[in-house]
DNA sequence: CGGCGCGTAGACAACGTTGTCAGGAACGTA
DNA sequence: TACGTTCCTGACAACGTTGTCTACGCGCCG
């Protein structure tokens, strides 16, 4: 090892110190490079002596472990990092599945980088291509609606790969099961005696959207209600485009008596509606997806909860399961709901 | 470039295919790898025509650019790759936070690996070491309470670091004007009246649970309202505890008129345990830090609203910039907060 | 017609690490 | 004494990429 190198080294003041490296470290420790990554390693086969002056070297130097070169280096290529392509991190649901898959990929000794799509396929595009430059050893994600290809294309081209939320055909999928949730809202709802049930909807584009109305379509069925279609309103985004239509579907003549919300921001905007003009305690709300302080609206907020923590670990799971060499065809998990009684839901028909 | 290297090459479903490398992009292009580095990077001084043919064999190969070897072999060794350290990506304030790092990491086609320390002073040294071993180009903090010499150890060898929400003498930080914002509160609830103010304060062990005290301290001192002991509590942790404070403080002989809560969690258990008493319609209540919904309660919660995103964009900014090799002295930002009136802060004293 | 500059292309080494293999010492066995 | 075995150590190449430097062909000028 050349001196002039050995000069440049860090001295803890952060100026213009070059990082440490093995080379440095062996120098130091006079030993060879290779013990030092052994030690470092925790490699079997080095004296105690040696193992010795190598870790003071490292404590000395402030030495860290490069896990970019090792990681290239090794046979296994893995670089402990797997990548989360969300829609948002920052909503509610978002970042419980991130906090479970993190909880998940922890005992593993793996990283997480997320990135926010929302819901754009160019952004999703060049999230994607940055994950798979830095080499993550798998993915899981939320697709953003329309156009999947180029996350199929990554999966066929090996790296392992979940979605959730939102299935397709050749990937594994970890999903909500939408259509019983929505199930157990309506027989909720007609038990206390609802027969003018109405629905709205999120956007037709989206997977989950189509599938929760599927399933009102078919309880409705199921309990012998008659479907009737000026109770549905499907496409219903922005909180003052929920007020406006709940506003006209309990003027209307024959107005429904129970309101199921088909998503989160929908029920608070109906909230919303319902106590502005007083009827939050005559007709009957029930949402589909939790929100955070259900329980101390007056009246509480009946929901039909998912569970984005269970949602995670199963993906989590799966996904590591496929890192480690997993080859069977694709799965798809379905994880259940649960109906959240609060008082809302269980206002009576009058 | 051998023949049986190139026969093991990746064919679209995943198998056994090894990643392919420039060596296959130059070998099928018929260019050296030097040229096949050119044309991914964009640089100039390659023919059109040659350009063309590596396209066509990056495409067809599926051909991925390893970041990772690139960052290594590179002059400044930049991974595009930041660290971001929370108690827990999944609790509101540290979502908005990350998101808002993202949003700027973004502009710069850098990514963020973020990990939760649950306020656990082991777990955050090992994310600290999983950080620095991926060579991330600089780390934000929201540091675990006490010792944070493992966090400083890193930033004097060099690392750019800036903390948020907390601050530390050596190190750059952005923080929120919690004094400031507690002044708010307790003049606004001066303004109507109140004089015997409680105060319900997280544990004391964290920075900003002290800072608020103190702010409540100055602020009390500045309306010349008398300091009543009996009237603070500190280390208030769970819905229950604060429930039975707020029940011991309103049983009491001469009880608050109005409650200032020094944290998220102890609003809402405080409005459960005033909903509980029936009182929430007669006890003034002023909350430190927003959350989602307060304006749907009944009343609706006034609080002084921290700015997350400004915090993190602040934060981000300022990463950037010493990666940029600003090696001015640490800097303190500091963020200020902003009343949001929505009904229990202006319930007047009887 | 020789020399020079320019634009393009590739050979080679290097980044920091680990897999492979060979060398040497210490010990036991024939 | 010769030889095999075991344990420890280090030399060297390689991972996939980029910085540096040289080479070649072409056109232009003196």
């Amino acid at each position: 090892m050349s001196r002039d190198k050995l000069t440049t080294l860090a001295v803890e003041d952060g100026s213009t110190a070059r990082v440490p490296t093995m080379r440095d470290v062996a120098a130091l420790a006079r030993v060879s490079i290779k013990t030092v990554s052994r030690v470092v390693n925790q490699e079997p086969g080095v004296s105690p002596e040696l193992a010795d002056r190598v870790l003071d070297a490292v404590g000395l130097l402030g030495y860290r472990h490069n896990l970019t070169a090792s990681s290239l280096r090794r046979a296994d290529q893995k670089t402990a990092t797997i990548g989360l392509l969300l829609e948002d991190i920052s909503n509610p649901f978002s970042s419980a599945l991130h906090r479970a898959i993190e909880d998940v990929a922890r005992r593993r000794g793996t990283l997480v980088l997320a990135g926010s799509s929302d819901e754009d396929p160019d952004r999703q595009q060049e999230l994607l291509y940055a994950l798979v430059s830095r080499r993550v050893d798998g993915l899981i994600a939320m697709p953003a609606s329309g156009n999947q290809s180029g996350l199929l294309r990554e999966r066929r081209l090996g790296r392992p790969m979940v979605l959730v939320d939102r299935p397709a055909p050749e990937a594994d999928s970890v999903v909500v099961d939408n259509r019983a949730g929505v199930g157990l809202a309506v027989r909720q709802l007609a038990a206390h005696g609802h027969r003018r049930i109405a629905f709205l909807g999120d956007l037709r584009s989206i997977w989950t959207a189509t599938e929760r109305h599927a399933g009102y379509v078919e309880a409705l069925a199921a309990q012998g209600i008659m479907l009737n279609p000026r109770l549905v309103r499907m496409d219903v985004r922005g909180v003052d485009v929920v007020g406006r239509i709940v506003h006209e579907l309990l003027a209307a003549a024959d107005p429904p008596t129970a309101l199921l919300a088909g998503q989160n921001l929908i029920t608070i905007g109906a909230v919303h509606a319902l106590q502005q003009l007083g009827l939050q305690h005559r007709v009957a709300l029930l949402g589909f997806d939790d929100f955070p302080l259900a329980e101390l609206l007056n009246p509480g907020v009946s929901v039909i909860a998912q569970d984005p923590t269970g949602l995670g670990q199963a993906a989590a799971e799966l996904l590591f399961a496929r890192i480690d060499g997993d080859r069977a065809p694709p799965r798809q998990v379905v994880v259940p709901t649960r109906l959240v009684p609060r008082g809302s839901g269980e206002i009576p028909a009058p």
